[in-house]
DNA sequence: CTGTTAGCGCATTCAC
DNA sequence: GTGAATGCGCTAACAG
């Protein structure tokens, strides 16, 4: 029952054709600037274009081609601040490229990012930015058979696939040692969901700078987060309420920070008079919470250029250069010297 | 310089053909269902099929069937939060209808939002979403004639494109009644872009909310924003430079609210103790700011999914129904009676 | 029930 | 320089 009453069937390279009087190839070759062709017919077609408004049909381009000039995005949530910034950095690398991305979500599962990376390769992309995946290397490497693929948080360096990975460990190691430096001696730490492998290694992190510091770690400190900011509200609580006694408090990630900050804003306790607070992320409303939020900094804007940037060299056969900044502690107002 | 030894080329409905001793048409009939067709070659295309891990190459149907079974979303920020929820509204609406969905952005910008709808029409897509364009409705009008397009923030009821719109002079209005219940007087209001209608509704309902309560509207308390958090916090700083008194303030969205927080906060102001405040979207960080931001709800999410559903109504020919639920006030804990 | 044929819109040989 | 012919992978008549 399509109704198409009002509409305008799109013009073809063929209508084209036939109203500048010359053969569809010659319209194809002005297009593609594939080989020279007069002038009069040239703006003849040129004409002809512009009066259709003709665009050439991308399906038929690609079919043909063998190139759909579409990349596939493979994010786990379509509604978080964290892909979000990696998003912008994609799309800005793609500007000027006349690739077009497409995003999906796998909902942090891996079946079904594995389903909606099998549904990229059938509609063609011509490669793959695979970002916070939980499916196995394994399994990237045999997608990666089929198309190009680049993704985050694993090392990956075939020719068809290329991963970038972040020191999670080492971001967490600066955060709580900013916070030891500043004589906090209880550090609590509100972890990740204990399957999530960046989780357990900023507890790792956590764990090497209370070390080297000869402050024991403290099982009882350690609570179960969620990377939201529901789980970080409850851990604190969970932690007033079986009586533990801490000065700061290092969330594994910026959402669970706020989080935590909101637990504590309910008791009554200030931030960072009586509690300090870091994060983990930087997500760009960090440093417009009350207060600005002290974090460590994941280069996520940077990270979607270089991604992209990669994958594009993939495609190309090129070499690819270039890796992902470093992490490092932003320090701003939730943080302050114990007393 | 196209590197490719590694990568399998695809299998096609004729390789699977012929593995399986049928014709390709037949294929084509189970993979469609299009026609009965006896078990034994079912199986044998199925096993086939399964084997070689065949996918029909999307591009190739979408070119035959003249439909790409894939829609166009046009957003102003690929990272807002305010775009994020409804995209996720889309995304659950598309599930399990065999579309999927290519973002692309407009930047807030009427000539490129104009460029990525052709580029959008160009590839195919067979039906687009705008969210919160920045085109003339007779610009709309003019696509919807070759795809069918729902639009946010306009009214429109044609064959082809239908718009969702919000109430938000409605929205102000009640935001600054709740305030004006509580006793405050002297409101501020941070305002949108002066180019931007939403913003420009909101200002009408304030100003009604204040006129109806024989409240004098006070020029010098309307400050412009920018609808993101440092407008809301430069807005601030001005009125308190320029010495104006105030009790409480209406931020004409979340993100606006969040810088005018923070000012307060730098200020040593407290809120709502000192000074109350009401935001506008209920953006989904909103319950965890602290304290919890008092604001006026739009459906975000709904928004994603009717305007969805809308979409494939037009594109199916089928009748249009449902309308986006109303604006309501969610009052948290940045509100309270004056003193 | 099933195979053969034609063609979606375009780019690319190949001749001229 | 330019037109005619071919085929990318698939579906939809059309025959049988």
């Amino acid at each position: 029952m399509i109704d198409e009453e009002n509409v305008t069937p799109p013009s073809t390279l063929l209508d084209v054709a036939r109203e500048a009087g010359v053969s569809p190839s010659t319209v194809s070759r002005i297009l593609n600037g594939t080989a020279r062709v007069s002038e009069g017919k040239r703006v003849a077609v040129e004409a002809a274009i512009a009066q259709m408004n003709f665009a050439p049909n991308q399906m038929a381009q690609g079919l043909k081609k063998g190139r759909s000039m579409t990349i596939g995005i493979v994010v786990q949530d379509i509604s978080s601040p964290f892909f979000d910034e990696t998003l912008r950095g994609v799309d800005d690398g793609l500007k000027g490229t006349g690739y077009t991305s497409v995003i999906v979500s796998g909902h942090w599962n891996a079946q079904e990012e594995s389903d909606r990376i099998r549904l990229l390769l059938a509609r063609k992309v011509d490669g793959i930015i695979l970002l916070s995946g939980r499916i196995s290397d394994k399994t990237v490497l045999h997608f990666a058979n089929h198309r190009p693929i680049v993704s985050t948080g694993r090392d990956l360096h075939t020719k068809t696939a290329i991963g970038f990975k972040i020191d999670n460990e080492y971001g967490a190691y600066i955060a709580v040692r900013h916070l030891i430096e500043l004589g906090h001696r209880r550090i609590a730490f509100v972890s990740g969901p204990p399957t999530n492998m960046d989780a357990n290694e900023r507890l790792a992190g956590y764990t090497r700078a209370l070390q080297e510091a000869d402050i024991a770690v403290d099982p009882k400190l350690v609570v179960e987060g969620d990377f939201h900011e529901a789980g970080g509200l409850l851990a604190v609580n969970h932690l007033f309420e079986s009586q533990q006694q801490f000065t700061a408090v290092f969330a594994a990630n910026d959402l669970s920070a706020y989080g935590v900050r909101l637990c504590l804003y309910r008791k009554g306790i200030r931030v960072p008079d009586d509690i300090s607070l870091v994060g983990f992320d930087d997500l760009p409303g960090s440093s417009y919470t009350a207060p600005p939020l002290t974090t460590v900094r994941q280069p996520l804007y940077d990270i979607g250029r270089i991604a992209t940037n990669a994958l594009l060299c993939l495609i190309n056969g090129e070499i690819v250069q270039g890796d992902v900044p470093p992490l490092e502690l932003v320090v701003r107002e939730t943080t302050r010297r114990v007393r």
